[in-house]
DNA sequence: AAACAGGCCTAAA
DNA sequence: TTTAGGCCTGTT
């Protein structure tokens, strides 16, 4: 398998990258490296002596890695401008190599439906059932892999085809949502042109999508920088190092990726 | 065994 | 507009 080499770029860890919690279908290799599907594609990303190698030509990575790994925005200067306040100047120094990746839209809202009171683990098995079940089969450096299965797909099913996921309530939510979405309804794509507030807004419509499946959406998918996702992690960091009241929007635009420091570093028990 | 997990929905104040 | 209880399932 041919990988294409990039050259010492600023902010890019993928164990940070990877496992900071946006994302669902990226493993640890054993090597040092992730292997995982995205946008369709089974890919290898690992770093060696300051080098990004990602598997695939320069044409993949034109297509489609350059812009899942948002490699044209400097976020080592994003990050350094978070130093507003001591706790998070210490959580994005910790967080130094994560990137907020431009995840498929549909598979953004999908698997954040299914993350609702679920841990880690779970969420990653139900969301691989799904995918052995009902994605296209990849073939990728002699293993076998399955994209994630679009909307248009899920559509047609009923939830009891999903009992096999064993996600139990969140089955209708799935379903509905993919339905809205395969229908034209909601227009994910559109969607990404809007607001924040606009975006939240129209995301809330959906069965089984309150406000912090919302947000993670909306900054995981439709990569609106401003999304700001609360969940109990964020709560606690919120309630212990930021005064009552604290309103994210101070970050700007960059609320989303002070965020992901803040949740990562929280999360980590380092802090 | 009972509680909890990266919420959401509904009913009731 | 805020709060409590229930919800599928798997793990501790």
């Amino acid at each position: 398998m041919q990988y294409i080499q990039i050259e010492k770029k600023d902010d890019f860890d993928p164990v940070k990258i990877f496992e900071c919690g946006q994302c669902f279908r990226w493993n640890a290799d054993g090597r040092g490296g992730y292997v995982g599907v995205a946008m369709g594609r089974a890919a290898r990303v690992y770093t060696e002596s300051g080098s990004i190698f990602i598997s695939g030509g320069e044409e993949e990575y034109a297509d489609v890695w350059r812009g899942y790994f948002d490699m044209d925005r400097n976020y080592s200067v994003l990050r350094k401008r978070l130093g507003t306040d001591d706790y998070t100047a210490r959580a994005a120094e910790f967080g130094a190599g994560i990137r907020i990746l431009k995840q498929d839209r549909w598979e953004a809202l999908c698997s954040f439906i299914i993350s609702q009171c679920n841990n880690i683990p779970r969420i990653k098995k139900i969301i691989e059932a799904l995918c052995s079940a009902f994605g296209d089969e990849l073939s990728f450096e002699g293993e076998k892999y399955h994209s994630f299965p679009s909307a248009e797909r899920i559509a047609a099913l009923e939830p009891e085809d999903l009992a096999v996921l064993r996600c139990g309530y969140r089955a209708e939510y799935i379903i509905s949502a993919a339905r809205e979405v395969a229908s034209g309804r909601l227009d994910l794509d559109a969607l990404a042109g809007k607001s924040c507030s606009e975006a939240l807004a129209e995301l809330k419509k959906l069965r089984g999508v309150g406000d912090k499946v919302a947000n993670c959406v909306v900054l995981f998918g439709l990569q609106i920088p401003d999304a700001f996702p609360i969940d109990v992690w964020m709560k606690k960091a919120l309630k212990e190092h930021y005064p009552p009241g604290f309103d994210p929007s101070v970050f700007g635009d960059a609320a989303g990726l002070a965020q992901q420091y803040i949740f990562y570093y929280t999360r980590s028990g380092q802090a």
